[in-house]
DNA sequence: CTGTTAGCGCTTTCAC
DNA sequence: GTGAAAGCGCTAACAG
């Protein structure tokens, strides 16, 4: 396609190509182009036609560079294994009618040098806004308020109340495992969350505290920390069952923990749901989908988080920046076997 | 910072406005900010101070549409997990001293219209170079040759052996899977693989079974297919122990199965590695690495890939294109304890 | 309706 | 050493 003079992919066909070959003004070219009204209906086919049999391609960057705006959005994660960075992505990307805008995904890999460096690259290919995405939902660092484009914090918080941040309710979550379980029949309930110093495993237990109180269920242990593994929920369950076998209700801090639970649950000859129905929280499908039985488990809508996170960048865009603060968006209950009979 | 007319964040600094501070020449202030060595140290110390003063942020968009290119690189992907897209990107971001190359990640969610959109919005957006990543070792549909820049498929190949295609060695992978169980003292071995219409399924198991050649091991049964599923993993277990108790060695498809090929060994109640040892594929660390006992495993080195693929498109960019032809990358053994006894 | 003109922000000859 | 001028590809007035 178009020319070829010594570079091995040739030269991009420009508009002045096209219009060369419509025989029009490289202005007329564009204004045919791009549908605006003050052109002959002839010349615009005669244009159209020169276009695609160059197989021309308007230069997004020119464009940008007049209109000030690129239509760009930069994605800064920290998140390794891409569990949350991919819903998100996705959930911006549908933001806006797919293909209007282009999202450049940085990996700063946890390392606050390299993060520094990848903000500046972005600023320097003028995005028009930046979600930054944690991979955990303790507050982080804010970026500062020297950024020249709209800076949205997702999943985790930003540590400064002036910036725009939205995260999971991870304290709803809590309330809604807890509910449902005692919905599902369950009075003699235990915790199993994950490692203490993280804001998660504090706030979802923390639902789960307050919600008991408005059921006649009980807790018959104090919640159980240690950290995010399947060893810990094996251990904890193993612990747990020692003491008080007559639970009949485990929430869990997270799908990994959830699936420990099982494994001993089954060791011990306990049958799930019907001796003892398991929670988890994440709904990280290859976990929760592939246990036994399948889990019931807490889905952060990381998909809408991340339409969220789009639609503020825009919403700044043109009107002030959003009015600062922490978001906290509403979890749903995903039910699967590990609560209730499957027939 | 920066001028503050209409938009809720201001005009950016020009390189006229650092020019205009410095009292200054915008070429002079180019060449200063640059290092070109045609300016008098003084005039340069002026111009640095009002650049950082202003807080100058050089405009890439502009720099680009003067170089003819964009520093940018398309990653087109149907992973929805982002389980093989997260290491390639890491692997790509680190070819170029990171900051060099900004990377566009775009979902087609295995929709072809919706790849055509996002190949199409790359293009226009003028990137250097594309890397289309897949979610399986199976060969895809090839972009097309009429695409003005270089193309590497990565993880899954072009059916185009034209095109450029780097791909983890699956058979090698099979073969070195099979090699580590011998090693570990295994004579009578089994295989467990995925869905059989997939290439990684026939390829891992082609490796195993030609390596087994060389041995003197064998396999008590043919290949067993069906699913990637642990539930299949945990069903095949059954079948061939209660078929052939003495087994002492599985060649798994994936992670996934053999965490169920655990779980079954752990329910009839023989101890591995000491009765039977379990080799997975993949490397999936989520999987393998909270397994009882941890997984041995094949890494596919996917950052490896995600850095060929880049060093390609560069390649390509400069000289002729890199020649077609699928590329087989090596894979690595990751030895835990499914195969021998930890101490 | 169409073409001319003036830039967007930057780099690069090429005079001075 | 420094600056004026041209121009990357495109759009947006403004004349004609």
């Amino acid at each position: 396609m178009a020319g070829n003079e010594t570079s091995p992919y040739g030269r991009a066909t420009t508009l002045g190509d096209v219009a060369k070959a419509a025989g029009v003004s490289i202005a007329t070219a564009s204004k045919a182009l791009n549908g605006r009204d003050q052109v002959a209906p002839a010349t615009r086919q005669r244009v159209l036609a020169a276009a695609k049999s160059l197989s021309f391609t308007p230069n997004e960057v020119a464009r940008g560079l007049l209109a000030g705006k690129t239509g760009t959005v930069g994605l800064l994660t920290n998140d390794l294994e891409g569990r949350f960075v991919i819903p998100i992505l996705m959930g911006a990307e549908d933001a806006f009618g797919a293909g209007e805008i282009n999202v450049f995904l940085c990996d700063a890999r946890g390392d606050t040098i390299r993060e520094q460096h990848h903000l500046r690259a972005l600023l320097t290919r003028r995005v028009d806004g930046i979600i930054a995405v944690g991979d955990a939902t303790d507050p982080r660092p804010s970026l500062g308020h020297d950024i020249p484009v709209p800076v949205v914090y997702a999943y985790a918080p930003s540590d400064d109340p002036r910036d725009v941040s939205l995260t999971p309710d991870n304290y709803g979550g809590g309330r809604i495992a807890l509910e449902h379980l005692v919905a599902c029949g369950r009075r003699r309930l235990a915790i199993v969350s994950g490692d203490p110093g993280f804001a998660a495993a504090q706030d979802r237990t923390r639902g789960a505290l307050d919600a008991i109180r408005e059921t006649s269920a009980e807790f018959v242990a104090a919640p159980l920390f240690s950290d995010w593994s399947e060893r810990w929920g094996r251990d904890a369950a193993a612990l747990l069952l020692g003491q008080h076998p007559d639970i009949d209700g485990i929430v869990c801090g997270s799908d990994q923990i959830a699936r420990g639970v099982l494994d001993t649950l089954r060791d011990l000859g306990r049958d799930v749901p019907t001796d003892v129905a398991v929670i988890g929280f994440d709904n990280w499908e290859i976990l929760s989908t592939n246990s036994r039985p399948e889990l019931t488990t807490i889905d952060a809508n990381l998909q809408q988080l991340g339409r969220a996170a789009a639609q503020r960048i825009f919403g700044a865009l043109d009107k002030a920046p959003a009015s600062g603060g922490v978001e906290h968006l509403p979890v749903r209950l995903v039910i699967r076997g590990s609560t209730i009979e499957r027939r």
